[in-house]
RNA sequence: GCCGAAGUGGCGGAAUGGCAGACGCGCACGACUCAAAAUCGUGUACUCGUAAGGGUGUGAGGGUUCAAGUCCCUCCUUCGGCACCA
């Protein structure tokens, strides 16, 4: 006999199901529910599909297969996150250029993707790096800047001064170029940015998302809201007035000094021209170097130098506070300079390391502890201490005197209230290539004549995109490849029709990734961005399947993305994804597989042997969805023997020898494969199929029952349901609700056995195990545990003090 | 350091506070076979016992409860995230 090979029936089918468009969704045409059921897309990359892949496609799939199933008209899509970095590099490194290996690892990565057996409607695919695509990239750049969400300031970019070019973060490597090994600096440059800090607020908001707890809590982390104030200072000598952040103003009359940040530009202005101005300035320069290192230890990086400068007469107490530039004071974070106290850790620590003035204020309630505090022998910051000064507030508590003693401080006009979050603005700008161009241009006509701010002048609407030229050279000489095509940077002012230049900088691939979800419901539509209609009926995501890993940045820039886009009226909806899952990571001998480790276990040689079906199901097997688990080689082989046995169960006759049991086995399965499907536990439902398998050969199975079982299959074995599905003379296709009935539901009443066994506890301990009628009353029951010998022992000689039934589960005594 | 999650047989893992170890792998024995593989059957937490039955057991220690893997407190370990955020 020839033997079948099982890729020829995952061929056979994936076959039909493209003939057919089966899959494909059709967005207005039906009176089904919707259900867009969508899965991060990848990064075209050259190698093979990795069991990763496979895992994290394959359950999107069953889920979005199960919904179907139930009656939903499911959205599959899927599409390329195109471009990006290692395109570019490769073509610095081959020559080939991005336009083609992008479109050849495209090609190569769509016939692995049908291997898996997935939904997708391949007519709604995107592609970012298609200008039919990236037109709306820009379109959206374009809305975002006239509403004054995108502009232009300097920023810091790594600089390589042998390479003469911007370098990723990726491309530094212990603050040495990864290519030439020179020493990085920061540059100040004019780039682009998203203001998404002015959606800190919003974003911080969850309500009626289902999402993880753990990403909600990770994206609070990231946004990092705190309230505070932020005090007045001025600087003697100088007419300049500063302020300082303080998340805990309580202790505010303790602050005896004041530390800035090395980069920040007052730092000059301070020193100039004084003794201090080359001691600082050297300082300054050592940590800009040292922080390209990135590694921060705040014991080995403490230092500081003193300014020559004073905050003066601070909070009217006719004391100066000496300004020191400290390695440890962010500019990015409140105001770049903070007032330092006694109650702060790392302040404490660099007043000891420099001999600055400390002025504790807050005490504990024990004796010798607080003189230990006064003496400033030990760090002290507790809830309960109780503060000194200001003298308005002496005795009251640290954690009781917060709100009064803010209120205290704005009426006496010390400071105001201050929120600061750590999310940073949005530094969009990339000194790349392979990137959506930012549709401007800088015209120096309309910046001398006032009409264009900077020079800034928007690409119109209609003449976008602004293609990405295909001639460019990726040998590195300096700036990015762009720069050195006239083609492209040479134009006309669209504002004065003058000699204009165009931004070469191109856009983050997180701006592509950022509303895609959302062209993928018109991916054609050469008109608009999207179809509003369309957007109406199926927005928003039902369900967002991707890795833990883009929990911060791509989740919140979508969502980010997704509120701007409704404040401008263009939709009405402001969160993109109802639902969000993180799929778990499979691990080979409990260790994260890795090229490195030479632990990558390849799907191909299991496809060949067990097909598709069989190695998806053993990925969904291994353990939970969001929890992933270990592969093992041999693992596999049970799920394969579980395939083909339902298979031999489905092909064998249809013979009942005990109806009564045969209904309990196919509903009982039914409802644990349902309640496992529910609980987003995929392991277990083929669990319940298994045992499904070992219990119904004693009681046999009858043709409709087959039925059942095929249709309760078909979500994890698609092409294996089809092909029973087609065995069992039904109609094309099992995935066809109209035709095959969808997904079985189950009835209650033939789960109910007539008799119960219930377990017997004494003492919480299990004696025995009595068979009773199911209908028995509490009483009869009780009196049939008490007559079990093995339970009957136990009373000898003893009190029963108490009898417990729990109905259906269990009998207990308490005996003394 | 801070925040979060998780610790269950030889292994992956099951268990709305109610019979711990479902299901699968592996292993042992048996059937089939000249033999092996495949397949089928039986068994499989540890421990005492021929057995009936008993004792112990879900990272460690306490607690709540008739009853705790599950709830509460302390600690340990592992993993993930943030990491000078004033």
């Amino acid at each position: 006999m020839d033997e079948i090979r099982p890729t020829d029936i995952d061929q056979k089918w994936q076959k039909k199901w493209r003939e057919t468009n089966l899959h494909n969704a059709d967005f207005l045409g039906t009176d089904k529910p919707k259900y867009y059921n969508l899965v991060m897309f990848p990064y075209p990359s050259a190698a093979k599909l990795h069991i990763g892949h496979w895992y994290n496609y394959g359950g999107s799939d069953l889920w979005g297969r199960y919904m179907r199933m139930k009656g939903f008209n499911v959205f599959e899509p899927m599409g390329f996150d195109s471009f990006g970095l290692p395109a570019e590099n490769y073509a610095v490194k081959t020559g080939v250029h991005p336009m083609d290996s992008t479109y050849e690892n495209i090609k190569i990565m769509c016939e692995q993707l049908s291997a898996v057996g997935t939904m997708y409607d391949w007519d709604k695919k995107v592609v970012t790096s298609d200008p039919e695509y990236y037109k709306w990239t820009q379109w959206i750049f374009l809305k975002f800047f006239e509403a004054g969400l995108a502009n232009r300031r300097m920023a810091p970019v790594n600089w390589c001064p042998k390479c003469q070019t911007c370098l990723a973060n990726e491309q530094v490597k212990e603050g040495k170029c990864d290519r030439c090994s020179s020493e990085v600096v920061k540059k100040d440059m004019e780039q682009w940015f998203f203001n998404i800090k002015k959606y800190a607020e919003r974003l911080l908001n969850f309500e009626g998302l289902d999402w993880p707890e753990k990403t909600k809590m990770m994206q609070k982390d990231w946004i990092g809201k705190s309230e505070g104030v932020n005090f007045k200072h001025k600087i003697k000598d100088l007419d300049i007035e500063f302020e300082v952040f303080d998340s805990i103003p309580q202790t505010f009359m303790a602050q005896t000094f004041v530390i800035i940040a090395p980069d920040h530009p007052l730092v000059k202005r301070l020193v100039e021209g004084t003794e201090h101005e080359k001691p600082v300035m050297d300082f300054v320069k050592k940590i800009e170097k040292k922080r390209l290192n990135k590694k921060f230890d705040i014991d080995a990086d403490m230092e500081g130098v003193f300014t020559g400068r004073y905050s003066e007469n601070y909070m009217g107490t006719g004391k100066d506070l000496p300004i020191w530039v400290a390695s440890f004071a962010l500019m990015d974070y409140g105001t770049g300079i903070v007032g330092c106290s006694a109650h702060d850790e790392r302040d404490f620590a660099f007043a000891k390391m420099y001999n600055l003035p400390l002025h504790p204020v807050l005490f504990p309630e024990d004796k010798s502890h607080a003189e230990k505090v006064k003496n400033l022998e030990v760090f002290y910051r507790e809830p309960d201490g109780i503060l000194h000064e200001p003298k308005e507030f002496e005795g009251m508590k640290w954690h009781e005197a917060r709100k009064p003693i803010i209120d205290h401080i704005e009426k006496k006009k010390f400071g105001t209230r201050t929120i600061n979050y750590k999310l940073h603005d949005w530094l969009l700008s990339r000194q790349r290539y392979w990137g959506a161009p930012i549709p401007v241009v800088y015209c120096e006509k309309c910046k001398a004549d006032g009409s264009a701010p900077g020079g800034i002048v928007a690409i119109p609407e209609k003449d976008l995109p602004v293609l990405l030229p295909r001639n460019v050279d990726f040998i590195p000489r300096g700036k990015s490849p762009l720069h050195y095509c006239d083609e492209f940077m040479k134009t006309t002012c669209p504002k004065c029709g003058g000699p204009a230049e165009r931004e070469s900088d191109t856009m983050d691939t997180f701006v592509d990734s950022s509303w895609y979800f959302l062209r993928y419901l018109s991916p054609k539509n050469e008109e608009n961005a999207f179809d509003k209609k369309i957007i109406k009926k199926w927005m928003p995501v039902d369900m967002y399947i991707g890795g833990a890993e883009h929990a911060c940045m791509h989740l919140i820039y979508a969502r980010f993305f997704t509120m701007v886009l409704h404040d401008l009226g263009y939709i009405d909806f402001d969160e993109p994804f109802k639902r969000l899952v993180h799929q778990g990571t499979i691990t080979k001998d409990s260790a994260k597989m890795s090229k490195s480790k030479g632990n990558v276990v390849s799907p191909d040689s299991f496809i060949e042997k067990y097909g598709s079906d069989v190695f998806r199901m053993y990925l969904m097997f291994i353990g939970p969805f969001v929890a992933g688990g270990d592969w093992s080689d041999k693992g596999i082989t049970g799920v394969a023997r579980f395939e083909r046995k339902f298979k031999d169960i489905i092909f064998g006759d249809d013979e009942v020898k005990n109806k009564e049991e045969m209904l309990r086995v196919i509903h009982k399965t039914i409802k644990r494969v349902t309640e496992s499907m529910e609980a987003f536990q995929f392991n277990t439902a083929i669990a319940a199929m298994m045992e499904f398998t070992n219990e119904i050969g004693a009681c046999g199975i009858d043709a409709e029952s087959k039925k059942t079982m095929v249709r309760l299959i078909a979500p994890f074995a698609p092409h294996t349901a089809e092909e029973l599905w087609e065995k069992l003379d039904q109609k094309y296709s099992v995935f066809d609700v109209n035709v095959s009935g969808g997904w079985p539901k189950f009835d209650e009443k033939y789960l109910v056995t007539s008799v119960l066994e219930l377990p017997v506890q004494i003492n919480g301990k299990l004696r025995a195990v009595i068979t009773v009628p199911v209908d028995d009353a509490k009483e009869k029951i009780l009196e049939c545990a008490k007559n079990e010998s093995n339970v009957k022992k136990y009373f000898e000689g003893a009190q029963i003090v108490k009898e417990i039934y729990v109905p259906g589960k269990l009998v207990g005594f308490v005996v003394k």
